[in-house]
This record gives C-alpha cells, sequence and structure tokens, in this order.
DNA sequence: GTCTATAACGTGATAGAC
DNA sequence: GTCTATCACGTTATAGAC
C-alpha cells in the first residue's frame, strides 16, 4: 500500500501534492520509528524539500501528529466504507481487519500508529494524547460490533463481553507487530493463526 | 514495589547506592516515558546530582540501556526462583505474572520495559536491540512451559502450540498496557479477565 | 565518585526574501 | 509555497579539577 500521494504539479513549479506527500512519509516513520524518533529534518531531507517547508504545511509536530491521527481514521474510514459496500461480513471484516496490521509488518517492520502513539502517550501534546484516545475508542467500537454480529451468526465462538474480546485482540495486533521486531515476522502469522483458534474459527 | 534502592551512605559523604538508584529510577522512567523521552538530565535533576556522574556510572545511553535490561531480567529471575521456591502451580504463575503488569499500570500507568523497547526498536543501538530479543525469547520460553504444564494439568485449555498461545498473552499484556494510557486503567482489568475465560479458567 | 565547564550536535520553531 | 538564515534549547558526551 504506497497509499494515495503526490505527483500532479501545478501550472507553477510548487506540487500542491506537498501537504499530502509529508503525510504519508511522516506516517510512514511514526509506525517505523515513532513519534519522539522522527523530525522535521528527516522528512525535508526524504522529500528533497527544506525543513521550514515543512513548517508551512504543520507549524507545530503537534499538529503534525494530529493530521497523522485524522489522516489515518480517513483511511480506516475509506476501507470501512469499501467493506460495507461488499457486503463483507463478520468474518471477512475481521480477517481483512487483520490484514492490515500484516500489511504493516510486511512494509517494512512498521505498527500500528495508534500503538506506538500509546506507548509513547506520556510524552505527547496533550491534544495529541486526545484525538489518540477518541480513535482508538472508535476503532475497538466497530470490531465489538464485527465480533458481536459474528458470535450471533455462530461464526465466533467465545465468552464474556465483546468489548472484552476486542481488547484481547486489538492489544495483541499492536502488541503483536511490536514484538515481532525483536521476534520476528513469523512470530506475529502465528499469533494471527492463535487468535483465530481462540475464536474459534477452523482453518481446512 | 519502590524497588531496592540507596541509603547506606558511605565513610565519605558518597552514596554506594548511586548506580542501584540511576538504574531504579531509569527504569521508572523507560517504563512511563520510553527510552527516547527521558535524558540524563532528567535522571540527574530527580536523584540531586550531576549529570556527568551519571555518566560515570554509564558512559553511554547504550550502556544504561543494556543495564536497564539486565536489570529487569534480574528481577524477573529473582521472581521466577522465588515461585519456584514456594513450589507455585501453573495458575499461580499464570496470575503472577499477569499480576506484574497489573503493578506496573497501577505505579503511575507503567508499561513493560520489553514492550517499550519494542515498541521503539529501531531508534534503539544494536547491542540494546539483541538483548531485547535475547529477554523475550526467555520470557516466552518459561511462560511456555507453565501453559503447556497447565494445560496437561487439565487447568488451562486452549487449541493449538502453547508457544502460540504464549504471543497472544504477551502481546495482549504489552499492548494492553499501552491501551491502558488512552482508554483508562478498566479496560486493562478487563482484558485480564477476558484472557482467563479464552484459557478456560472459572473465577467463582 | 562527584563536580564545573564545555563541546558538538540535533531539535522544533520563526523571520523575512523570493 | 519554498527558500536562506538564524535562534534558543535540549541532548549525549568528554576533559579536568576536587
Amino acid at each position: 500500500m504506497p497509499a494515495t500521494q503526490l505527483r500532479a504539479a501545478s501550472p507553477t513549479g510548487s506540487r500542491t501534492g506537498t501537504r499530502e506527500a509529508i503525510l504519508a512519509l511522516a506516517l510512514d516513520l511514526l509506525q517505523a520509528r515513532g513519534f519522539n524518533a522522527f523530525s522535521y529534518q528527516h522528512i525535508a531531507d526524504r522529500l528533497g524539500i527544506r525543513k521550514a517547508a515543512v513548517h508551512y504545511h504543520f507549524p507545530t509536530k503537534a499538529d503534525l501528529g494530529l493530521a497523522l491521527v485524522a489522516h489515518y481514521r480517513a483511511q480506516f474510514e475509506d476501507w470501512r466504507g469499501a467493506q460495507m459496500e461488499k457486503g463483507a461480513g463478520p468474518l471477512q471484516l475481521l480477517r481483512g481487519y487483520m490484514a492490515i496490521s500484516l500489511h504493516f509488518l510486511r512494509d517494512g517492520g512498521k505498527a500500528c500508529p495508534l500503538g506506538v502513539l500509546e506507548a509513547e502517550f506520556a510524552s505527547l501534546p496533550p491534544p495529541l494524547r486526545e484525538a489518540v484516545t477518541a480513535l482508538d475508542t472508535e476503532l475497538r467500537e466497530f470490531l465489538a460490533g464485527v465480533l458481536e454480529a459474528g458470535r450471533r451468526a455462530g461464526i465466533f465462538r467465545f465468552d464474556g463481553p465483546a468489548a472484552d474480546k476486542v481488547l484481547v485482540i486489538t492489544a495483541s495486533l499492536q502488541g503483536g507487530l511490536h514484538i515481532a521486531r525483536a521476534a520476528g515476522a513469523r512470530s506475529f502469522t502465528r499469533m494471527l493463526r492463535q487468535l483465530e483458534r481462540d475464536l474459534g474459527i477452523t482453518n481446512d
């Protein structure tokens, strides 16, 4: 998923896609290195522009962080919309959601943006913390609906509230992506299979 | 767990426990803020000494990181030794392990040291990465033994290899501690209950 | 073992020309 | 919208006195 980005120069020499290019690259850096471990300089170097140009689009790093969360949220909404349009069922939705994490892993060992920001939570600007909390809640509510629908339909089997099962699944996905850096990519695919076993999903 | 630390002045005005005090505080900072989000200055300020004194004990931050992993590993070995000494069974061992994470959470919303370092993995000095990988492997091997013994004894019920189930549990614990920063402490205790349900443990 | 002082660098951020 | 130039600050790290 190279993401939707740049190219499409305006009549002048300026590129109207710079803002989007910054967002796409910054999201990559966030997922690969963490919010505190990438800088405006890194972005400028890899985009072939100057730091000041980055500051023009995102005056402070808190602004950039907020835009990153909004960007990721928009990507999720797009994905959800596409799934709904093709009438995906609970199993397809859950596996599709897991596949997103798998794509992150295979794209250079990236982690979940939310998982990264929550790991660095205490050092984040307060407005960014609030945005993280809001998106985290939204994602878990979506997944709880998927799990509950799947259980009613006899596709998933688990005890307890769907909201609690969601906590195990999202924590596993976020934590599993981090562990995979130390334990290898195979650890994550094995973990995914175990998550399915724990839901009573039988693989032929 | 205020940790074992300082006090016990030597004949001169110097404290022989400075090294241990640095380690204890740095571990706190690592778990609360992350490896990239605490500095020698933070340590010096809170200990009432100068930065140079910290560098005397741990010349580079990589040295400090390696010592932190060794320190945490020693704490785990102590805990494991105490459990073995009192003949703890699989359920007691698993719950004791989960309780460690719960203590972290309640001690100011700290996370697992390994979970934090794995989240920042790409930005860590290579030697530190290797130490993280080694300890991560050791902890999962220990837990796999606990799970397998518990399954044989009819205490735990789960499908698939114990090593895979361990991946779900450790990823859940590490990820759950991060999510708790955004979702609140209750999310973590609910997740722990779900982990027990998923192991067929019945709570009266 | 701890201190003062400083070096060398990277960071987020701003001013003002083009 | 991007540039050059600069600032103020925090960072890791070292030298040398006490």
